[in-house]
DNA sequence: TTAAAAATGTGCGGCAGCGCACAGATTGGC
DNA sequence: GCCAATCTGTGCGCTGCCGCACATTTTTAA
């Protein structure tokens, strides 16, 4: 039975959480963003470390979202969503990364996708749907634009290449899950780890930040020793490094021969869907065949 | 390795093959369907035997559709999408099932998502995106209502009712591929065959259908073994007969007990999501608590 | 009528991953 | 500086499922 330590019950959602001023519930445990308040910052169309749904608008567009933008920082483990709740806020992930995260009643959880830069949490919402079984959790501290699902949804209706980007998105969302299913039913742990830490670098655009063994197995719906034992061997071999929480990649193409075609099919889609919006870090584009 | 028979290479789609009068191809060997021909029939709104999305459709929003909806046959096996081709058709199935099935390079493969009565096929082609990972194949022979995928933007573009159920529908199938992926990982073959058969029971509508127990492993992702020492004791328990791919639910609550909660789960959303139109044969509503 | 194909049943060795237990190393809190 | 919490490493027996081989029955094709 995989179960994700110290979350005895459910932690209220990011929005209460934020709206009372409190730190964030951290799942599992975490010394991290325990004092992480928001920062509340008004966001810029030219800044450097923007999330790439939104440097994809035009210019025009932009400016109908850009107003109700505001940077948050997200703390590690933060809850953004609970599963069955409604979800107010719509998220653009810039330095962190969220994961959907599907949970059983005996605790048992897998993850069902990741998001970070290159899309957004929170914008099913505007489709008529507000809830879904999916829980969304920061599995990587840092920051997000946030604004109202409700200046959102105006916004969508004024404009069409938000909604253009936000159906690509959802589309490549859609694969990635897909392919999960496939890749959890038929792959070994070392192979899922190493899909998973190049998703998680792509995400993030750097090659290093933060995650337990502990996390990962969660994550990957697996022991926590499993995921130990298949690191080593990836460390052995000089593709990664960890240490206490800290990984970092040293051989993106070593991992990605490691790792099972998943990796590729996904970033394959991501890069024709949502073109230089992408994930792509560390990655050399490469044709299919 | 789990592999399905009989595919050494991919047929063609089902748009070429109804369109130069070929039959379909099977996947995997089946006798059915072998001459299926389309019929064309013009869809009447009153229809019975109606697709539940169109029928839930308000009456002006349905004029929309129905001129252009032609009835057509679906044998066993055929596939209606291949993996990474354009769709140019949207189906609702009324009496067949539709499986969407992710494969990898070495031939294993696994059911994501069952789409039956309940909801439709091909519509992600109209939020722009026109291809996806994901091959669809008629996995219970019956019949669907056709319509070009030109003539369906169009109507979506002018009956919100359309979208909004879409949206809907968009939900219920994101919670399903969801679960399938916790499910996949953490539950038995046992558990999740049950699962499986009373999916196909709920899209179809009723208890009997044919499936091989090849079929059934090929989209569990399991051995064809595997599938027949758990459909055995499934068997003698007396919750379910079968006979040379002649499946029948006995008795549906008894099964329910042996599946997952990952049945209900998924059954309660698309109820909360699609109403009456959700998949409903032989349940009894409860409540989530 | 006969042969071939399809569908199901069964047994067996092997292994990946589980559950559990415990040990060492590092870090943060006091 | 010490203690407690966190993180990682390792070993061991167990089990669910795999891969394979082969038998039996029913259906289809010739």
């Amino acid at each position: 039975m995989r179960q994700i330590n110290a979350v005895p019950e459910h932690p209220p959602s990011v929005s209460e959480q934020v709206q009372s001023g409190w730190a964030g519930t951290r799942y599992p445990h975490s010394r991290y963003g325990v004092m992480g308040l928001e920062q509340n910052t008004p966001v810029q169309h030219a800044d450097p470390c923007q999330n790439q749904l939104l440097s994809a608008l035009p210019h025009k567009d932009a400016e109908l979202l850009f107003p109700d933008l505001k940077r948050v920082h997200l703390p590690e483990g933060t809850s953004i969503r609970e599963p069955g709740q409604v979800m107010h806020q719509v998220y653009f992930p810039t330095t962190c990364i969220v994961s959907l995260v599907c949970e059983l009643t005996d605790g048992c959880s897998v993850e069902t996708a990741m998001v970070g830069r290159e899309g957004c949490v929170g914008a099913a919402g505007s489709m008529g749907a507000e809830a879904t079984n999916a829980r969304a959790i920061v599995q990587s501290a840092g920051d997000a634009d946030r604004m109202s699902l409700q200046s959102f949804k105006s916004a969508l209706q004024r404009s069409d290449a938000l909604m253009q980007l936000l159906l690509y998105f959802g589309q490549a969302l859609l694969t990635q899950i897909g392919q999960t299913v496939v890749c959890n039913r038929h792959h070994t742990v070392e192979q899922r780890l190493a899909r998973r830490l190049l998703w998680s670098s792509d995400c993030l655009g750097v090659p290093q930040w933060h995650a337990t063994h502990e996390w990962m197995a969660a994550m990957l719906g697996v022991r926590r020793e499993g995921v130990t034992t298949a690191a080593g061997k990836l460390k052995c071999a000089g593709l990664i490094d960890y240490r206490r929480g800290e990984v970092r990649i040293l051989d993106h193409s070593g991992l990605e021969a490691r790792a099972c075609e998943c990796y590729r099919e996904v970033s394959n889609e991501y890069q024709r869907l949502l073109g230089a919006s992408g994930r792509a870090y560390g990655r050399k584009r490469t044709s299919r065949e």
